[in-house]
DNA sequence: GTAAGTACGCACATAAAGGTAAGTACCCAT
DNA sequence: ATGGGTACTTACCTTTATGTGCGTACTTAC
């Protein structure tokens, strides 16, 4: 068994084989582990690049401006942990690692993209109705 | 003016007025702070809850279980100066305080929303993806 | 030769996120 | 009169995220 979590709605009469679906709004659920990957800094970006098809790992780090190659392994191993990256490292030289989406990734990265380009898309009229920040 | 910074894509002649969209794979355009604000941790649950329509501040604290008063006042407070969340207060004597989505914010709500739904709906899936997580 | 690129892991350091506890000013139920 | 609820703020402290720099083991370009 994988996993196995009373904060997950199951129906079965087992506590442990068939949960149906989380619960974000519940404190211990694991799909708030799932959120805060994919909704981290960089896991947004790297998501949403991966939709645009397989990058190597310092493809990515460039396409990503501003990330350190700490935080961009971090975040890919994250998703990975999750199942939405694949890792395919190749026994070459200089090494030569390609990252992909899975089919579950894909699904999850067009939730994400579209939040990422409706922020995109809206800055304009989101920056006229900010308020300046304070500090 | 409200704002006005070169990372953000325009297309008038004036540097300041017109731009068309950001880009959060720019390092410092201010969409990848708009996109904090929204994906922070109780950024998320807040507008989810809101979608429901109007909360006061106590209502929204116990909903979302495990916010301390702290971080919902803050997160309040980043959502309301992006323009996503309204807040009204009652000059009553027990304070009496209501929030709700701004027209904008309702549009982010739905995509974060959908985000925030697949996840939960997915969650045995990915649960069964995932590889256990090591430390 | 010499520098740069590749995909990280590791140790160290800081900033930011987040939590805890206490205070406020006043009302209502017990 | 005593305790709890309301909406926060402020001070203080811990945890987590994220950054920086170094090392690796070679290869290719210059």
């Amino acid at each position: 068994m994988r996993n196995d979590n009373p904060q997950v709605a199951e129906a079965s009469s087992t506590l442990s084989a068939k949960m149906r679906r989380g619960d974000l709004f519940a404190e211990k659920c694991p799909s708030r582990d799932v959120l805060k990957h994919v909704t981290s800094r960089w896991g947004v970006l790297v998501l949403v690049a991966l939709l645009g098809g397989t990058h190597r790992f310092s493809d990515l780090r460039r396409k990503t401006a501003g990330v350190s190659e700490r935080m961009l392994a971090q975040t890919l191993k994250w998703l990975e942990g999750d199942g939405f990256v694949a890792r395919k490292a190749y026994p070459v030289v200089p090494p030569h690692v390609e990252y992909s989406l899975t089919p579950l990734g894909r699904e999850v990265g067009l939730k994400v993209e579209a939040l990422a380009d409706w922020i995109e898309g809206n800055l304009p009229q989101i920056m006229a109705a900010q308020i300046p920040p304070e500090s």
